[in-house]
DNA sequence: ATCAGAGATTTGACATTGTCCAGAATCGGT
DNA sequence: ACCGATTCTGGACAATGTCAAATCTCTGAT
């Protein structure tokens, strides 16, 4: 419960975005649980709401980013995930195997890595990074059942991303 | 036509991928057009082959990806792309507005950016970054034609990406 | 406090990108 | 040329979004 209702609702009027029980309960669940998916964000949002649809959320969480107050990111194979954390330019650590996502402050400093070695003349507004490997707890339990080779428990080859 | 068929023949049986004539024909046209996403590929192999199924096409190139043969990549809003420079660290700049995508060579060197500033305990394997901007025709588009705020021939507010 | 219009939400259809499965066809080593 | 393993085909299905029309709700002005 890092921000109280209020808060929110301000945060929304400061921005010109209309305020709905909707919106609030969205942004609450965002900031409640960090890079959550949209389908996610929805189910938070009914246990707190009783009910909302599909649409009202991607319209939201859509509104939300335009607007800057959302942070939107994609990991390869997974379905869009939603932050409060925005404009700092940090980046995402990722587990291939259980899809844990941490933040990770900017290696290089301020807004560094907006510098491409060579910029084909494009004018660069963002430099998205992803950092993908295993996470420790996802290491343990790979390690410690390596009798398994062709099934392993957990991902097989490589963890499924049925989107 | 960068490799002559022979050629990825033998890169295909040096890897004990099966040879066949849909592998064949994926390489060839993910080679001759970078950055294809598997509907483009299929395209490109039908006019050359007649006809494949959508799944040989995910299948091959799920094989082929997993060899290390290809490697795939996933921007924000669009399909998987595929490419066949692999290996090299290198990374990716696309345009908001027309989706060109450009390779750029990694800017810290050699296999740099696998240093994130707190790794979480993670083993890190992969940097994965994609510069976001906007080419220089899409530009000089954008800027020939300021009178029409509504709906500018271009993108209206943020161009649409229907994945 | 009320009202009108802008904007938001709901509902239901549809698009895109993949994946699963079972059976037929093909490949490659012998 | 044969046989087992692998791949391909075709059809169904799943996940994640988007579109459009009708209805409802906010918000600023009266």
């Amino acid at each position: 419960m890092v921000n109280p209702t209020d808060d929110i609702e301000q945060l929304l009027r400061r921005n010109r975005v209309q305020v709905t029980a909707q919106r609030l309960a969205i942004v609450r669940a965002v900031s409640d649980r960090p890079h959550a998916t949209a389908d996610e964000i929805a189910d938070d949002v009914r246990r707190v709401i009783g009910s909302i649809s599909r649409q009202a959320v991607y319209d939201a969480l859509g509104v939300l980013v335009d607007k800057q107050l959302l942070r939107r990111i994609q990991p390869a194979g997974s379905a869009a995930r939603y932050e409060t954390r925005v404009g700092d330019n940090h980046h995402h650590l990722i587990c291939r195997t259980c899809n844990r996502t941490h933040d990770v402050d900017c290696a290089v400093g301020a807004v560094p890595c907006l510098t491409a070695a060579d910029d084909h003349g494009f004018v660069i507004d963002e430099a998205e990074i992803i950092y993908w490997g295993m996470c420790p707890s996802c290491r343990q339990t790979d390690a410690a059942i390596p009798p398994t080779p062709p099934t392993p428990p957990t991902p097989p080859t490589k963890a499924r991303t049925p989107r």
